[in-house]
RNA sequence: GGCGGCAUAGCCAAGUGGCUAAGGCAGAGGUCUGCAAAACCUUUAUUCCCCGGUUCGAAUCCGGGUGCCGCCUCCA
């Protein structure tokens, strides 16, 4: 069995047949440059470059396309108010897109295009519209004609009676049907523009997505995904485009993420709530955004706030706990070099579970990429490993245990690096994480370490009273203690 | 008005016809510790919003009800 993937035009979940073998062709609608990047980009992001990690394990052979929406009404608004020319602005957010995805450990896709790069090829694909009779030209703007595509709202489920019906678009007495959208706009006076045969313009919103698809994966490719969000108009639009200039199918695949609210409530301008992944990553690491991303199904809505982040911090701590333990236990012996049988019950239950980790997860991600279900296998192994390590003293640990230990890494690492969590060493993962939380202190490096030493001589003289206090008012800065065999270490919480 | 989705423990969350209803957080008990903390172990849903039906068997399928949410306007 293979991957089986939902797919929005079916409404099933189908299994992934490719065109052309192990070759797979996706693309993803990036975002529109003229702010900074938000958790719902990071969803969709993180969801995406988990797809095409995921892919790529299994072997295929994936090109992934995702643009960069740079020229565009927004982004006008923009540069009118600040007084500076759009491309500034565009380079400006494609530079802070580009760092958040760095962060994040966002894999770079193969090729991220740029709409104003690709205007020559746009305003073909406008012409060939219009030479076909699908297309309409008023006074330098160009319209799609939806009556002329017959499967017009294919994709969302909708057909042109009930749009019109229940719509709330802006009528433009010039345009054939309300709801015909725009394939070339007609600029104002200073605004950013390129010749073309309806005289100064420039692209309409959809269009760019057609072109670049088919300029870079064919006329017809396998994946195209995005937010749950652009099904419609924007999806369905360019299905409309792109069939109606090639004559056939489009994509095979239409894969949709689910939106992330905050506190209960849609992200929105006017309630004020935009969270920006930069404002989140100032307080959290990178990876506990991740995985409290990854452990709700993709298409599910998800409410994003601090105590679930929070959540997924404590589980990537114990997680890298984990992990330093293990390469504790092997790190001055030899790799077994035969595996060693397990011999009492307890051994083979452990091991079992150890060697069954990888179908399991393979599995659960095979079910149209369910990475909740794959995180709670790797959970669930870490317990039991962790649980034969408690059960046995380490002065017992034999070849069986050392060959286990090995295993477990073997096993976990690649897997890791599909979730593209639990990936780091767990000294640099500390490390980053204890910078991130002591950036945010009031207290400095060097007055924690004087505390600590304090405390310590305290302790030599058993006065306890003194440690605690010292203890105390560290922890109301949210340093915490632990005194282990090695010496004082401490933690921000 | 049209189209679509969701409802599983205190909270988050997987599971869509049959093995003990994953996993996480919080709680409780324990190991460790000067006391702690962290880490680790154990434990925590006879039941899946309600009512009816199909079936030998339903959280899962069907019908009805209730509640929440998304899209139809720029939006990841």
């Amino acid at each position: 069995m293979g991957i089986k993937i939902y797919n929005t035009l079916t409404r099933k979940k189908e299994e992934l047949k490719p065109l052309n073998n192990k070759r797979i062709g996706m693309y993803v609608c990036g975002v529109t440059v003229y702010d900074l990047c938000h958790i719902g980009h990071a969803r969709s992001a993180v969801i995406f470059d988990m797809i095409y990690r995921y892919l790529k394990y299994r072997g295929y052979i994936v090109t992934y396309v995702r643009n960069y929406t740079d020229i565009d009404d927004k982004i006008i608004n923009r540069s009118i108010k600040e007084g500076v020319n759009y491309r500034e602005i565009s380079r400006r957010y494609i530079e802070e897109f580009d760092r958040d995805m760095d962060k994040l450990k966002i894999k770079t896709p193969d090729i991220t295009p740029k709409a104003t790069q690709n205007i020559k090829e746009i305003i073909d694909m406008v012409t060939l519209l219009i030479e076909r009779g699908y297309a309409y030209n008023i006074e330098g703007d160009v319209y799609f004609s939806v009556e002329k595509f017959r499967s017009y709202g294919k994709l969302s489920g909708k057909n042109i009676a009930d749009l019109l019906y229940g719509a709330r678009v802006e009528i433009d007495e010039r345009k054939k049907n309300p709801l015909d959208f725009a394939l070339w706009k007609k600029s104002k006076k200073g605004e950013p523009s390129w010749k073309s045969p309806w005289g100064e313009g420039r692209p309409g919103w959809h269009i760019e997505c057609s072109v670049m698809s088919q300029k870079y994966l064919g006329d017809n490719f396998d994946i195209h995904g995005g937010g749950m969000d652009l099904v419609f108009p924007h999806h369905e639009n360019e299905i409309a485009q792109s069939e109606s200039a090639t004559g056939h199918n489009f994509v095979n695949y239409w894969i949709h993420n689910g939106f992330v609210n905050i506190n209960q409530e849609k992200m929105s301008k006017s309630l004020g709530n935009i969270t920006t992944i930069k404002e989140i990553l100032k307080k959290y690491h990178p990876e506990a955004l991740r995985l409290f991303l990854l452990s709700h199904h993709y298409r599910s809505p998800v409410d994003y706030n601090e105590k679930e982040i929070e959540k997924s911090e404590a589980t990537l701590d114990r997680f890298y706990s984990f992990i330093f333990n293990l390469d504790n236990i092997i790190k001055d012996i030899q790799p077994p070099t035969e595996r060693v049988e397990a011999q009492t019950h307890e051994e083979k239950k452990v091991y079992e579970k150890v060697i069954a980790l990888k179908e399991k997860f393979i599995s659960a991600m095979d079910d149209d990429f369910n990475s909740a279900a794959a995180i709670g296998y790797l959970l669930d192994t870490m317990r039991m490993v962790n649980r034969y390590l408690s059960n046995t003293n380490p002065s017992n640990y034999n070849s069986f245990t050392f060959g286990l230990v090995n295993e477990a890494r073997a096993i976990i690492k690649p897997l890791a690096e599909i979730l593209g969590i639990f990936d780091s060493s767990p000294e640099i993962y500390k490390t980053e994480k204890r910078n991130k939380k002591l950036s945010l202190l009031s207290l400095s490096l060097e007055e924690i370490e004087s505390l600590i030493k304090e405390r310590n001589r305290a302790r030599k003289e058993k006065d306890w009273g003194k440690a605690d206090e010292i203890r105390e008012k560290l922890a109301t800065h949210s340093i915490i203690l632990k005194d282990t065999v090695q010496g004082t270490i401490w933690e921000v919480k």
